[in-house]
DNA sequence: GATAATAGTTATACTTTTGTAACCATTATA
DNA sequence: TATAATGGTTACAAAAGTATAACTATTATC
């Protein structure tokens, strides 16, 4: 192989990233009103059911303010909740509710059935590949990438 | 498999979409000034050599006046050029230019390196895998989401 | 107890992205 | 040739993301 190994992992994701970008962010409209900041957010909540503000942060390498800002607008949406932590009273955690939990998973439907249409194009093959494929590159990526 | 394929591939590629927005955007610092927008037309005509201002829509998914006013900024940085079509008086082909490419490559050296930190903590064989699978995880998706 | 560090918010300014409407030039269609 | 369609720009408005500084409250450290 020519390149190193480093550089075509670059490459690839270099390449997928704008694929999903739009992909992602710009789905198929429900009656939700999540922001693709907020879909990270929700993303993150999802995955470890409750983190601090700061977590998110951590988690999403956002400035604490913006943080803020985003977590706001999802709790005057309902989609999740503030609570004071018990032994730190400096700490805020935010955890999903069920309208959140809810609206998330309908908005992954969403994207799903959007995806959906394209994935008919691929054979079934192609399909399983994806899925084992995109599975692994998620949970490496996971492993070294996620900071919380 | 409980949920089928495409629903899954939806969850992974929602994971690994967070993961890549912050790692792929906000690269070191090259002393380069693109946009991440900037980057994803820098991308599309490393792949394509060249495009109309309408193509480059199409593969980003922007309304057209986006794709001046990012074309503009890339022009003005000296990153790629403006060339009237031969056949159609209409159309404005932008391609690289030599420090458009430059750039863009030495940009993508910057996120390499960066990524490289991180990879350091998987094993041989993880980064294979990952090499393997994000490759095939962008073909399958550009054979599909690549509108040009 | 004084001081430093941490968690979070508020305020502010700026850049980027998104969306739409109106417009001109050119090409295709009837 | 009149009309419609296409490619691109201009102008404008609004939403979202980015970045930093200043501030309060709480906890940790000395």
């Amino acid at each position: 192989m020519d390149k190193l190994n480093v550089d075509v992992i670059a490459e690839n994701l270099m390449a997928i990233h704008p694929l999903l970008y739009k992909s992602l962010t710009r789905p198929a409209k429900t009656n939700s009103n999540i922001t693709p900041g907020g879909m990270f957010v929700l993303g993150s909540l999802k995955r470890h059911q409750t983190l601090s503000m700061s977590d998110i942060g951590k988690c999403l390498s956002m400035p604490k303010p913006h943080v803020t800002v985003i977590v706001d607008k999802l709790i005057e949406e309902g989609y999740v909740e503030r609570s004071n932590d018990v032994n730190d009273r400096r700490i805020i955690n935010i955890s999903l509710t069920e309208k959140g939990a809810t609206d998330f998973e309908e908005l992954k439907l969403a994207i799903s059935e959007n995806l959906k249409e394209k994935l008919l194009l691929l054979s079934s093959e192609e399909i399983e590949q994806l899925s084992v494929a995109s599975k692994q590159v998620k949970d490496i990526l996971i492993s070294i990438l996620s900071k919380v």
